[in-house]
Order: C-alpha cells, then sequence, then structure tokens
DNA sequence: ATGCTCACTCTCTTTTCGGTAAGTATAGAA
DNA sequence: TTCTATACTTACCGAAAAGAGAGTGAGCAT
C-alpha cells in the first residue's frame, strides 16, 4: 500500500482505523463533483425528475447521472419515487439528510464563487513564472 | 461531449459557461481527497516538511503527495519554502486563502462525523431491499 | 405497423488515477 | 570512496472512472 507512511502509520490520529477509512470514503462520496451539482440542482428546484436534473447539470452524461443517483440513493440523500406511467416517470428529492449536506457545503460553495478570481490569479502567476 | 443536455445547454445557470465551467472545476479539484486530507494536517500542524505531511496522511504515496501538493501551490493553498540546505528542507504552510477553504470546509467535516452512522444504515437498508 | 417518450442499461473505448521502482542532486559523515 | 538523508522526477503499468452510443420495454397516438 503506502511506502512513505511507515514510520508512524496512525500517530494521534482519529480513533478508530475503521471509522477513519469510514469518513475518508464518505468524503470523497460526498465530495464527488456530480453529487455536489445534483444536490445543487435539487435545492433549487425540489422534486425533479431524471431528464430535469440532466437538464440543469450540463454536461452529465446518463450513466453518470444514474450512478450518481443510485449511490445517493443508497446513502439515503435522495428518495426516488416511481409513477407506474407510461412513459416512465421518475422522480428525485433530496432527504432531510441530504439537504443537511446541502447546507454544510454552502460554505464550500460560497468560499468557490469568492475565490474563483483568486485561484486563477494564482494560477497564472504560477504557470509565469519560469521553471 | 454531453449526450443529455442538449436541448437547454445552460437554462437559467449562472451566468456565463466559461465562469460555470471553472467553478465544477474548482469543485472537483478541491474536493479532492488527498488534498482535503493535506489541508487537515497543515490546520493541525501549522508548517511541516514534505515526509512529516506524509507521515501524518497515512496511505499516501511520494508521487500523489508531490502532485497534490504542486496543485494546491499552484492554485495558491500553500506556500513551499525551499530552505538551500543538504539535505534539502522544503516547508509548506496554508496560506490565508488555503485556510479560508479549510474554514468553508469545516461544515462537511462536522456532517460527515455526525451522520456518518445514519450513511451507513441507509446503505444497510438499500442493500438488504429486494432488487 | 410505426413512431414516440422516458428512464434507464449495456457495451465499448478512452482517459485518468495511482502505485512501484528507479534515478537525481548535494554535502557531510564514516 | 561509499553511504546517508531529503525531496523530488521520471517511466512504466494495471486498475478504475468516465464518456459515447446503441439498445430496451411498455403503452399510447398516428
Amino acid at each position: 500500500m503506502s511506502a512513505l507512511s511507515d514510520r508512524k502509520p496512525d500517530p494521534a490520529a482519529d480513533l478508530d482505523p475503521r471509522v477513519e477509512a469510514m469518513v475518508n470514503e464518505l468524503i470523497g462520496r460526498v465530495a464527488d463533483k456530480w453529487t455536489l451539482l445534483i444536490i445543487e440542482v435539487l435545492i433549487e428546484h425540489g422534486e425533479l425528475r431524471f431528464t430535469r436534473i440532466a437538464d440543469q447539470v450540463p454536461g452529465i452524461s446518463q450513466k453518470m447521472l444514474t450512478q450518481t443517483l443510485r449511490r445517493m440513493e443508497r446513502d439515503g440523500l435522495v428518495i426516488r419515487t416511481v409513477h407506474p406511467v407510461v412513459p416512465p416517470k421518475v422522480e428525485y428529492r433530496l432527504t432531510d439528510l441530504g439537504s443537511s449536506l446541502a447546507e454544510a457545503f454552502c460554505g464550500v460553495w460560497v468560499w468557490v464563487e469568492a475565490n474563483l478570481h483568486r485561484v486563477e490569479t494564482s494560477r497564472a502567476a504560477f504557470d509565469a513564472r519560469p521553471r
């Protein structure tokens, strides 16, 4: 696995390595680009059906949309309601858990919007200086 | 590119498609697992040199550590200080921008720790029900 | 009969991620 | 002279993620 962290595998870390693994996994899952974007449109528009979400998330493929929504459902972030009609109609909305996550991410959205320019400037400066 | 969002490429979205692209890119970058973990240890320990960070981030490889630190430096999240000694000594610390990002992510960390159990329960329930 | 809608699902290909291992530079210590 | 420490860089490779695109089913309208 790791070649670097052999001297101090787990210094004054969290508590349980299993808990820490779960936390890292969840961070990775929840901080996923598509997940974030989907949460955003569901916050904005409330209950939406599959193709409406697709419309609101430019660039997402059908595959990624399905996959992400499934995972979110499994994690308890969205509720999937199937209306037994033809053609099919499936609606998605955030659960309370999903909403609370959206709230938690609010600070990140604000940060990104507020600091976009700063990051771009920093990148330009970095790229400009001689290597 | 996209096969889905052909009807409404950019509905009532942000403003500029270029801005939106940047926002999405930044979200993805900033929400990166290694970036997050490195930010955490730099918050906790202040200024750290390369191998110290490696010690604190179990499982990261040299390659990923270098790569992630370089990107963070480019984005203006960390400052890299090279001390011209032998053997080399390089120290990293968060910039104000990096600290503010850490703060913005604080809510997410709290959410994850508070809701780990809920997510696990939801997953178990999802996996248990017949497909 | 054919076409159409919607929400997928499947397959195939491309891209990215990430690990291992080796190499580099430098000066002081053994 | 060889070894050691540190912070990388480079090359290679397999695994995993993601994108494109075609296919599916079910019923209603034409």
